[in-house]
DNA sequence: GCTTGACTTGGAGCGCACTCGAAGTCGGAG
DNA sequence: CTCCGACTTCGAGTGCGCTCCAAGTCAAGC
């Protein structure tokens, strides 16, 4: 079973335009399989691996560093340790976000809770 | 007490570049004071604004949202129910993303767990 | 046989949010 | 008086991540 590059990007949320610019990019294990037309068909595997780079990018990895992962996974096994590494300086990272913007959201509903208050009471401009 | 670029930068934690721009571009509640030099001095309420305009930031809203929310302050009183719309729709995008991203570290710990539980192995590879 | 539509390539273009550079002004220290 | 460093403006440049275009190919349906 294989999908043509419209179902992959279905599939994964992607464009088709950005499926072909990650593999142009190196984002891919390795070059997508041809229908006798020049046509990609993309395997499970293909889909599968495509799923975690935009679980990496949603997550706020840069391609760049998308792109060393591949290579360390591309590169086979014996490398595990680092790609780990990798893995775990990333969700480092991502914590670390996500604790930011929690900060910041409490500030903002703080400000929320101001305006709700402000409004609850009747306007008192040109109350005549 | 006001404050020189260089000190409002420093609290607000954006470089003076980046509060130039945000002036330029509408950003702050009205033009900065200046010294008989020509020099910007910031006062207390424009630091608190524009700390404030970094925690929308911070949280993802657009720079185009945030002059929107800046245009409302600045209309003065009357439109407070619009703000309030402003912000309770960016919350929600936010809490959205959160959850998003929570559901993709997630999936991201379990890859973790797999190479972890790899590594925990003896290398079988060329073990002669 | 013709049309339609999904695909192909290479390269250009875009939107966002800064970020920087050049050239000039000003106040204060030595 | 000279120098330094912090500031000023305007406009150009940068990095990222797509996004799109033009021109061409191919398979299938009518």
């Amino acid at each position: 079973m294989t999908f043509t590059i419209a179902e992959a990007a279905q599939r994964t949320g992607l464009t088709a335009h950005t499926l072909r610019y990650y593999e142009r990019d190196g984002l891919l294990l390795d070059v997508v399989d041809r229908a006798p037309s020049g046509h990609r068909r993309y395997t499970e595997d293909d889909v599968t691996w495509i799923t975690m780079l935009t679980r990496l990018r949603a997550t706020g990895m840069p391609i760049r560093e998308v792109r060393t992962y591949a290579d360390l996974v591309r590169g086979g096994d014996g490398n595990e340790r680092e790609r780990l590494e990798l893995l775990l300086t990333h969700r480092e990272k991502v914590l670390a976000d996500l604790e930011e913007v929690r900060a910041h959201l409490e500030a903002i509903d703080t400000k929320i809770e101001l305006y709700r208050s402000r409004l609850a009471r009747p306007a008192r401009r040109r109350s005549a």
